[in-house]
DNA sequence: GATTGTTTTTGACAAAAGTCAAAATTTAAT
DNA sequence: ATTAAATTTTGACTTTTGTCAAAAACAATC
């Protein structure tokens, strides 16, 4: 819990009750390597905190799963579309390796944003981040090379090649893994 | 104004201070078809709301330019990296065609943010909003064929092709315009 | 340490998309 | 209306990536 208030202190700063409210409000969630936080369908009532650990949002099509995204350490986790529209996800949340979750629901966190300014705030710039992050995915999938994105991977992130199955990587990269296969044995 | 008024009031409540304080702080732009609204290299200081007209986004890459974004009525445009963190822009911004803005500066959102609760929680609703166009689009680009991708955008944003050149559209797609054009005659 | 299951690699071929160059069409300007 | 400029299409060919099937490598378990 402290390694939660202390990673989110980065993004704004907390009043000290803000702060006690948050850790009024959170709870632990421990959860073993495969297990799902959520399953297509399912309605996504939580964001969680990863503290330590790994997991993949990924969903179905034609048959195949197909991995969007991976969470690691310090990363917040959720069904972002199924948790802010409170409709069924159409994404699955599995864990990838044993893990410890601090978990807050969409109604406490709603709270949380009428009782204290600076929560919302520091969600405000969470945001910010992450959709930075995602945009800059965006135009890497779309405008290079397999080859180059998966460099630009082992670069960039070399955890997540160290920590999942090649498969995964595959898909989340939109290759198969043939290809990414290929593209490992000529380097 | 009225128009960027109503629209905000979609996203959440706001106070009659509040709305007049967005009111005070947005200056009217007007541009002509081309001209840019900015260009790479340049920190992008200031936020914009297109009332009337379309934009893009692009950047270049090996001499060439890449289309990522477009913008139309309604919709809130900037770089969002550079305006996010201040930092000099990768991409440009180009009208499609003489268009209508409202724009507000950096430091002017800051302080309302600062001043007003409710502007801040409009901001973060719109960026949720936002995200998960992003993600939509993302997960399409990546797991489609270019054939699906642009019979989506034909149903979904047919407002795109018909107002913007295929050269534009084809980048967008993340496909060459040799082979969009390919795949309009086979419809 | 043999066995079972999973993950990764390799091969042969097919499909999708890119590139370069030129022609056709559309749009804009005089 | 005519010309010039820009946009879109077509053709021939190359490169990239996908698919299916099988083999190899690696891990986990008993």
């Amino acid at each position: 819990m402290q390694q939660l208030l202390q990673h989110i202190k980065g993004y704004a700063p907390l009043s000290t009750e803000a702060e006690q409210a948050l850790y009024d409000c959170f709870e632990q969630v421990v959860l073993a390597k495969n297990q799902h936080l959520l399953t297509e369908g399912k309605i996504c009532r939580h964001l969680y905190f990863l503290e330590k650990g790994a997991l993949r949002g990924y969903y179905t099509l034609d048959g195949k799963e197909i991995t969007h995204w991976f969470g690691f350490e310090n990363d917040f986790v959720t069904s972002f579309h199924s948790f802010t529209t409170q409709e069924p996800a159409v994404e699955n949340l599995q864990l990838l390796e044993g893990s410890i979750l601090w978990s807050i629901s969409k109604d406490t966190l709603t709270e949380l944003f009428n009782r204290f300014h600076d929560i919302e705030r520091l969600v405000r710039v969470a945001y910010e981040k992450y959709y930075i992050r995602l945009e800059e995915r965006y135009v890497n999938s779309q405008f290079k090379t397999a080859a180059e994105r998966y460099q630009q991977l082992l670069e960039e992130a070399p955890h997540i090649p160290e920590r999942v199955p090649l498969g995964h990587i595959a898909s989340y990269l939109g290759i198969s893994q043939e290809t990414l296969s290929r593209i490992r044995s000529r380097l």
